[in-house]
RNA sequence: CGGCGUGUGGCUCAGCUUGGUAGAGCGCUACGUUCGGGACGUAGAGGCCGCAGGUUCGAAUCCUGUCACGCCGACCA
């Protein structure tokens, strides 16, 4: 009975992605829009998602010897403007603050973008000997950056990141260091959220404002648009030497410290609706999945149904599982299910209970079973540990087959012409023929990825000599 | 910040061209029947039509301004 649906489906992605991606976000009830621009309500089925990755993330940060601090919010606009082209980056999207109270404050303030300046400001003072190094540190917080528009989770002027920030007494150690958190958060990304990403450096005119090198996790999203994902930046010492942050070394000179910063917001979960969902809404990773298994109580008037439901959640106490014990039809719980994401439905009523047994069904391939109740526990996890691996395996397909070489600019303009993806592609090293091209074909550089190809040995765009092989494509 | 579009009960929208005092479906509340893919009946509650000016005897409707949201572009995590 299609046409007796009553209720407002959500768009096919086919039909159009960014409004299938809006319903999703809404009909997952993910986030609500508020009363200021820019800035959403997370809702409790977004924000448990976003603890998950906290806490997921927080962990392996912990193992790689990260402490947690907390800075302040504002920024004296002084302190903002030590490094030049940092400033010069953040300046166009700062929000002010002005007044206290009923008082303009005699130096305005602004509320910070991203912290780079008020940790360099606090080593600067801390930091004195190498036996002070290296300082591991990275905040939970949110930041503000005044975007001109807005899109739920993929770019609010308000959203919710960690940023790490080191110090190292060498250059050597703050290098390893830019790497070891980008490979964070890649094996995070694939482990967990099941997607596959391509990690490499940014070129010149895309790297952070400030930074040596930055470092990126760059995702594929099903439309074939690329997500940076994740960032890890290497300041050198040029942070260092704009705040004066030096220390004293083993052999009693006075050096500067090296510097690195690295970031995951709440972007990502924008990936995670990007990558996974379909048509009937969100899919989620059974990792990072706040409910994994959702029990739907057939007939629950009956005697005997509910208590066997109950029975069934405790059953699989292991798990993150809950019963939806509201008064809905159980199709209506299926469609919330679908669209909430969760990995796992079981279905318990009258029937089963008398047969011994309930229906399990995958989320991600629709996929029914009839599971024994005494098979229930084994049967959820392993499902769950497939349903995470064939996420994973399916991104990865999708990643590979929307991946094109171009040898010759012709190539290269009538892939994009006709097709959404990344294409590979050699490039001569200049930011004029990189401008150029995202002028003239509205593609940026991804990233010079670590694993480099020889695929010719002239610049897909303009001819000279190639120095780089680069991930070019459409980016949100 | 430029282009396009949209603002009417909680949601989706009709009404606007041609001004006459606000409608539908869904949702919500109560009761009953239902329950294996968004169930049904009966009864009910709920709206100064985004906001501010203006025109008019009279404005959801016409005019001006403004704000918000969505999409596309430029900029960015």
């Amino acid at each position: 009975m299609a046409e007796k649906k009553l209720v407002e489906a959500i768009t096919s992605m086919s039909e159009d992605f960014a409004q299938w991606y809006t319903d999703v976000v809404k009909k997952a009830e993910l986030i609500d829009y508020s009363n200021v621009k820019g800035c959403m309500v997370i809702k409790p089925a977004g924000y448990a998602i976003w603890e998950n990755i906290q806490k997921l993330l927080d962990g392996r940060f912990k193992a790689a010897g990260v402490e947690n601090v907390y800075m302040p919010m504002f920024i004296p606009e002084s302190l903002l403007q030590k490094e030049k082209d940092h400033v010069e980056g953040f300046a166009p999207e700062v929000a002010w603050v002005t007044h206290g109270g009923l008082n303009p404050l005699p130096e305005r303030m602004c509320v910070r973008p991203t912290s780079e300046t008020l940790f360099c400001d606090f080593y600067k003072g801390d930091i004195h000997s190498y036996r002070d190094l290296p300082k591991v540190y990275n905040q939970w917080c949110s930041v503000v950056r005044w975007e001109k528009e807005t899109r739920p989770f993929l770019r609010s002027r308000e959203f919710l990141w960690q940023e790490g920030h080191t110090a190292h007494a060498t250059a050597e150690e703050a290098e390893e260091r830019t790497e070891q958190m980008l490979n964070i958060y890649a094996d995070f990304c694939e482990e967990v959220l099941a997607i596959p990403v391509i990690k490499g450096r940014k070129t010149e005119k895309e790297k952070f404002a400030g930074a040596h090198a930055t470092y990126t996790i760059e995702a594929m999203m099903h439309d074939g648009k690329a997500l940076q994902s994740g960032t890890s930046h290497n300041f050198g010492d040029g942070f260092a030497k704009a705040f004066g942050i030096q220390f004293t070394d083993k052999d009693n000179q006075l050096k500067y410290v090296h510097q690195t910063s690295w970031g995951v917001s709440t972007r990502i979960i924008g990936a995670i609706i990007m990558v996974h969902g379909d048509d009937s809404g969100l899919v989620l990773p059974p990792e990072i999945a706040p409910t994994q298994v959702m029990i739907i109580p057939i007939q629950q008037k009956k005697e005997g149904v509910l208590k066997k439901a109950y029975e069934l959640s405790e059953k699989l106490g292991n798990f993150r599982v809950k019963v939806d014990d509201s008064d809905k039809s159980p199709g209506w719980k299926f469609s919330e299910q679908e669209m909430r994401g969760i990995p796992l439905r079981v279905e318990i009523g009258p029937k089963d209970i008398e047969a011994g047994k309930c229906i399990i069904c995958r989320r991600d391939t629709r996929e029914k079973f009839e599971v024994a109740f005494n098979e229930l526990e084994k049967t959820v996890e392993e499902l769950l540990a497939k349903m995470q691996k064939e996420m994973l395996e399916r991104a990865k397909k999708h990643l590979e087959e929307h991946t094109y070489t171009a040898l010759s600019r012709e190539e290269f303009e009538n892939i994009f012409a006709e097709k959404t993806g990344f294409v590979k592609a050699m490039w001569c090293g200049e930011s004029a023929c990189e401008e150029a091209i995202k002028e003239n074909m509205a593609v940026t550089s991804r990233c010079m990825p670590f694993k480099q190809e020889c695929l010719s040995d002239t610049c897909v765009y303009c001819g000279r000599p190639a120095k780089k092989m680069v991930y070019w494509g459409k980016a949100y």
